[in-house]
DNA sequence: CTGAAAGCGCTTACAG
DNA sequence: CTGAAAGCGCTTACAG
């Protein structure tokens, strides 16, 4: 049986060469020509887009960065993927990104800060074009190896004043003091605050939640409920029943999450127990079905599918080296209450 | 000022050569000791991967790629992000699959064949390790582009006996034969069936409520209602009301899935209706928070997180050669019964 | 069991 | 504005 003639490994696929022969110029100017490079004659420009289009050319993502030193790779590090939160903002930096030949990639951490540095350490040796983590709170040595990788890095759901640092969120402490006043405005004088997870956001909101009442006199450690474990609405129905057996006379619960506060009303339905007539009930990030509870549930509408959309949008204007106007965007939320305060 | 003696674009990294240098290998032995091949003597591999790991090597994974034509990328094409039924899948996959070095990478295609045709162009030009993609209705050169790529592919959710196919799933028509026929052990007699999207398992479900009520004769397309719209708790709760105010005389429902079911179930409790005294309502796929319902919800508990990591293991098996045992692996479902039926 | 050479398909750095 | 040469960091194919 006859050898191949050389020790060609050629995958059959259409290569720049081929498009560049095609439309009679070198594989550099091909490139140039590809990438919209500046500096090539137009005619050359749409001689080569003809041939690449007509070849049916696909630019290989492993020989370009390889040759470039950086792929199109974008991590996108949050908590938990069980969390809808989280899932809303991968859903919008995945749209955004895409059509730009982008590839968001998924890193959970499980709220762990040593899982969050290993796969930084895992996910700077694939090079990636950027990358998007969650809030601020990382251990030192992460800090530093984003810093030192250069990689442009936008930090989401949270705010920060920090120079040179991109972020994209809303204020978790604003938030937590507004939906407090908002209950206090319902002449509520016992307001309770229950919490799972206990993650870093879910704090600021706790003190959102204590400047408000201490604000007013009306702070009580004792109407604190804080549980460590991960939040549910099976979690927030135990918390209801447990909040109210020791403390009888709390008037308003804010759970820092929906899910938490949807358990709350269905326990409170299964308990008898009057919403918002002896108790009123608030949550936070009006997930789904909040709006269809009995009573419909005042929430805190925030805003992740923008968060998900502007950060993506920050992070392709930083990897094209573009200047920003403003290195962080506060992107808010909104008050929204319904029947259960 | 001095210019760069060579023109060599080093980016600082420690590459195999340095770890081969280290361990008084060549480049080659020293990337079959990493890679575990065979055929190299024991004492070279502990030599080697002591110098790999002192010197903190990491491969580069574009290097890898473009000499081998092959990446440790693993595109999952699932429906929407937005059910959390394909984030279970989606997460479980990942979790499996990065220990192993490969990145599953999320592609979305809402529930457009030829978005997914599409989707999938770009993807197999990126030269995946496997693919993996939900059930098996897709345009014919979608179905061709994968088998003429060689890529090893699973397929989610769905069985199938064609041969040479590999899935991981249920039988959806089995499971929705199985929960009607639940509906008439508990003495109903006009059961609907309500479902939303309409995608394929849908409409396979609903082929086996139609099989499951043509068997004792009591079939009958009135008490169908199919919406094209995407699922919700809200569209669940007006499906629910539709169907008592034009089949005032039914006295079960099976929803296609939970939170049409949870909708239903909400829009009941308001509009005073008894579940199950006058109707009875089952749902599909044990969604979070159907155990917390007023009443709780009968349901079918699909295993999502199984088949995500059953279809991993098995595109782990088939990107490293190995035989299967099974070309496709029935996980079941479990009929769920709670108080609503 | 081990290695020198070539190649994967791009882009960078330099020159003109 | 365009191109010939070199290089990115690995693995394949061949030889011994």
């Amino acid at each position: 049986m006859p050898r191949p003639e050389t020790r060609r490994r050629s995958s059959g696929r259409v290569t720049l060469s081929h498009v560049a022969e095609a439309a009679g110029v070198s594989p550099i100017t091909a490139s140039r020509a590809l990438r919209g490079e500046r500096g090539v004659a137009d005619e050359l420009v749409q001689r080569v887009k003809a041939a690449a289009t007509q070849l049916g050319y696909v630019p290989d993502p492993a020989a370009r960065a390889l040759a470039s030193q950086r792929s199109v790779q974008v991590p996108v590090l949050v908590p938990l993927l069980s969390n809808a939160l989280f899932v809303d903002v991968l859903d919008a930096v995945h749209r955004i990104l895409f059509p730009h030949g982008y590839q968001a990639l998924i890193g959970v951490t499980h709220y762990d800060p040593d899982e969050e540095e290993q796969l930084l350490r895992t996910y700077l040796a694939h090079r990636p074009a950027g990358l998007l983590v969650t809030g601020f709170d990382r251990t030192e040595s992460a800090r530093q190896m984003i810093a030192a990788s250069g990689v442009p890095c936008v930090h989401l759901m949270e705010m920060t004043s920090a120079p040179g640092v991109y972020c994209v969120g809303f204020s978790q402490q604003d938030a937590g003091h507004r939906i407090t006043a908002h209950l206090l405005e319902r002449s509520r004088r016992r307001v309770a605050f229950v919490a799972a997870q206990l993650d870093p956001r879910t704090m600021q909101r706790a003190e959102g939640y204590r400047r408000c009442l201490k604000e007013v006199g009306l702070y009580d450690p004792q109407l604190e409920l804080l549980s460590p474990q991960p939040s549910s609405i099976r979690l927030g129905a135990e918390l209801f029943e447990q909040m109210l057996r020791t403390q009888p006379d709390v008037d308003a619960i804010f759970f820092c999450n929906d899910d938490l506060a949807q358990g709350g009303l269905l326990a409170a339905q299964r308990l008898g127990i009057a919403v918002p007539g002896r108790v009123a009930v608030a949550g936070f990030n009006d997930l789904a079905g909040s709006d269809q509870m009995l009573p419909t549930l005042t929430t805190v509408r925030t805003p992740r599918s923008s968060i998900g959309e502007a950060s993506a949008r920050m992070l392709l204007a930083l990897m094209r080296g573009e200047a920003l106007e403003h290195n962080s965007v506060n992107l808010g939320f909104e008050l929204t209450v319904r029947e259960s305060t």
